[in-house]
DNA sequence: ATTACATATTGAAAAAAATCGATTTGATTG
DNA sequence: CAATCAAATCGATTTTTTTCAATATGTAAT
C-alpha cells in the first residue's frame, strides 16, 4: 500500500538529484538519445539508465524506441502535472485553522 | 563550490520526503507551532527539527519565534520561487537543437 | 546463426539521508 | 540564579539512494 505522500514524494524525487537535473536541462532542447545524454554526463551507462527509469516513472520524461536506440524527451503532460502538483502543495487553503495548543499555556 | 544543479536539487529535496510533504500539507491551513506539528506526525522531536531545517533552507517555509515557541508557515515568496523554478526546468526552450550522433550511423 | 551494439538489469559497494536518544542551547518562570 | 520547557545539535544507527562493473536482453547487420 502507498500513501499519497509516498506517491508524491516519488514524483518529486525526479528533481532532487543533480544528474537528473542535468538530464532534464539537456532535454529542454528537444528529444535526445541515450548516447547523446551519456557523452554529456559524468556517469556510467547503467547509472544513466537508472536515472532515466526514475524520470520516466515520475512521468516527466517519455521514451520512444527506434531501432537500437532510445530517445528521451520531456513529457508535456507529465511536466504540467508535476508543476501543478507542486503549486497545489504550496497553496494555502485555510481549511484547517487549528490553533496551537501551546498558545493557551502562554 | 556549488553548481546550480546542486543548489536546485537541494531546493527540490524539500519535496521528496514523505514526512516533509505531510508537514507542508499541515502548513497549508496556516501557521503551526512545532508542538502541533509534532503531535500529528509519526516522528520524534529531533527528526521534526531536522525536517524543518531542510524546509526553511529550501525557502518554502518561514519560522517566527515567540517566547519559547517556534511557529512555522508556508512562505509565499519561497513557494512561488520553487514553483517557478520547477516550471522553468520543465519548459522546453529549443536553444539546443543538437541532433543525436547515433542518427547518422543508422 | 553469429556478431555487434544499445539499453536494461543485477549485485555489490559507497555515499547520502532519515531517524532516534541524549545532550545542549536559549528563553521563561519561580 | 536555579528550575523548566521548547527547540536545536550531536553522535550513532538504519534505511535509502547513487554508483559502478558485469551480465542479460533485445535489435540489427553480416
Amino acid at each position: 500500500m502507498s500513501t499519497v505522500y509516498e506517491i508524491n514524494a516519488k514524483i518529486f524525487k525526479a528533481f532532487c538529484d543533480e544528474n537528473r537535473l542535468r538530464i532534464i536541462e539537456l532535454l529542454q532542447g528537444g528529444e535526445k538519445c541515450a548516447c547523446t545524454l551519456q557523452e554529456k554526463l559524468p556517469i556510467g551507462q547503467s547509472t544513466l539508465s537508472h536515472h532515466m527509469k526514475i524520470l520516466i516513472e515520475s512521468g516527466v520524461v517519455e521514451v520512444r524506441k527506434d531501432k537500437k536506440w532510445s530517445y528521451y524527451s520531456l513529457s508535456d503532460k507529465g511536466s504540467i502535472a508535476a508543476t501543478e502538483k507542486l503549486s497545489m502543495l504550496l497553496t494555502k487553503n485555510y481549511s484547517d485553522q487549528t490553533e496551537c495548543v501551546c498558545e493557551s499555556e502562554a
